[in-house]
DNA sequence: TGCTAAATCTAAAACGTTTTCGGAAGCCCG
DNA sequence: CGGGCTTCCGAAAACGTTTTAGATTTAGCA
């Protein structure tokens, strides 16, 4: 197990004072003469002194870390959602003196053990929690025992008072049907999924009431819905739909992966894009801009969000704040091929 | 903050018995009865104990997290790499019962000194070190140190005995130019990076060695260098040696990225793959499945990878074998459309 | 009954920090 | 010279756990 870690008391013995002299004077208190400060200070780097975290962690009940329960998915992630996510978070932690703790949920056991495990052994000071299902007991949990924590998403009918940040799908998805309307397309193909996660329930929400608040009576939706790891089902509702009797001329996909799947089937059908018919995602996924003609959708800031998340999370953790703390960030439009005049 | 996490002292009040023998009986000694380890685990069930991580680290000298320093990288990942790496290393740390520590270096530091912060912390009993290059101070620290780790990825020339596990680029960009020669193709292109990594190094040298061991001199290679995150100048070059006077007709790319690059660029050019020229590339990331008309590549089981990776480490970390532990995996070919004879 | 051996439990130390409280100098002033 | 301030430092307790070494009880047996 490695060479000695050095701990206070090596340099206490080095310096001839005290354990407790020598914890002042690294964390700089004015009762330590300036001298003594120093020359601990000299002696700390050149031992190469670091704290034993565990004994801090032991008496200040804080561990330093912000613990984010990470779900084993499906077979392969088609994004770098996770990748992204985790990334923001350390960025952000970073500034505050805090690190990131992956607890892995694997699929045999429920999401919210590994949570009550995380916090109930002390090892995080608050968690993040993401992929927020409508009614999630997870969040009930957290907010019975009083831990910090803050979403990224939010919950449906939020009685209680959350902290939370969100992208603001609906918004982009009211402004994706307005784009389209504009271009002259009546008939939307909605792509969606059946699992009860909130993100879905907005978007939808967006879309439903701009198309209501458009009162255009030859406007006509349809859904199109699937399971989410079900890659075939995809597929198999994607061709139904594309060779149906009366096809969409736009559709509009709840996230990429489903615009792209479509995109795949329209082009072995032979249909060609944008001129057969208009598609437009959600998430902006490094294959949105490959996939040809290259698909228009919304960019949300994962990153950003990841970090903005920790400095609420932080803020909650140290002065727990009256009024809960919410974000609702827009999400950007990358215009690219997918999406063009309805055919006459 | 929160509501109270319950302590063996507690634990051993309501149960009229010593804090150490609730500590034992908990841990399942012979030497407590029966009757009485029964009791203790029925009121920690009851009163919803979890040992608390801080105290137990203390006195055992383990944290239970295993470290991965992650660095920030450039804007927004191509790829889910990372978002792979750490579910396999928290699947495969679950069964072990450890934990995933995610320390972030920012740009401006060092990951020497974030590295070196989280070992001399003590908050971690091990780590994985992952895009090692050709001469490594993380890893020359380590050893120096005696601390626990692996890498994913060799070393160069290593003279040291590490553990590692790799994925063997070398066979695979043998194999492809096997591949591409046997469908006529003479004249290559390898589109490469300038960044000491050592994979880098081991696909070049498998390829060099398979034109070697071929022996016809006819084969012409010619490389195209480029910065690693420099997409503007990954561009250009790939247009210049796609107008270029005499034109490879297969091009093998050390990743994904690259490959994708030019696949834009050839199509943009009016050129035709695989009609007019093959690319392959490495990685198998989403958008190559996505970009037409497919890229040929290899797969890397990373999820896979880094769950035995996780195996390897706790190896190391309990019983220190004298043997190195090391695996070569060999990546798998996704056979797509990019790739066909050469050109006549 | 009395002795030893086995079974069962506990006190106390230890891990490395931080913090509270008090004590020892040194100084100023009357 | 002694009292009262400062200024600086140290002893000790506390955090929650595990473990060692010993203490106590019970059982076994003559």
């Amino acid at each position: 197990m490695g060479a000695q870690r050095s701990t206070l008391k090596q340099l206490a013995a080095e310096l001839n004072i005290s354990v407790a002299t020598v914890s002042r004077a690294l964390g700089g208190y004015e009762d330590i003469s300036k001298k003594t400060r120093e020359r601990v200070a000299q002696k700390a780097q050149e031992m190469g002194y670091v704290p034993n975290s565990a004994g801090r962690m032991l008496v200040s009940g804080r561990s330093g870390f912000v613990g984010l329960v990470v779900p084993i998915r499906g077979p392969n992630l088609v994004d770098s959602f996770l990748g992204e996510f985790v990334t923001g978070l350390g960025e952000g932690l970073k500034g505050h003196g805090s690190d990131l703790f992956l607890a892995t949920a694997l699929e045999s056991q429920s999401e919210l053990s590994v949570l009550s495990h995380v916090v109930e052994s002390g090892r995080a000071d608050g968690v993040v929690l993401n992929r927020v299902g409508e009614k999630d007991e997870r969040v009930e949990y957290l907010l019975k025992r009083k831990f910090p924590f803050v979403t990224h998403g939010r919950l449906l009918n939020a009685d209680y008072d959350l902290n939370w940040l969100d992208t603001d799908g609906g918004a982009a998805f009211a402004e994706m049907f307005e784009m389209l309307y504009e271009l002259g397309h009546r008939k939307f193909g909605l792509l969606t999924i059946s699992d009860p996660m909130t993100f879905r329930h907005y978007r939808e929400a967006g879309l439903r009431q701009a198309i209501e608040k458009k009162g255009d009576p030859d406007v006509v939706l349809t859904e199109i819905k699937t399971e989410r790891f079900d890659t075939k089902g995809m597929r198999r509702a994607c061709q139904k739909s594309l060779t149906g009797a009366d096809r969409p001329t736009a559709y509009i996909a709840l996230f990429d992966e489903i615009a792209l799947t479509l995109m795949k089937e329209a082009a072995n059908l032979g249909l060609s894009i944008p001129r057969d018919l208009s598609v437009v995602g959600f998430d902006n996924v490094a294959a949105s801009a490959y996939a040809p003609p290259g698909l228009t959708t919304y960019d949300q800031d994962i990153r950003g969000s990841a970090k903005q998340l920790t400095d609420m999370l932080m803020q909650v953790i140290v002065d727990q704040p009256e009024e809960p703390l919410t974000r609702l960030v827009k999400p950007k439009l990358i215009r690219r091929a997918s999406h063009g005049p309805a055919p006459s």
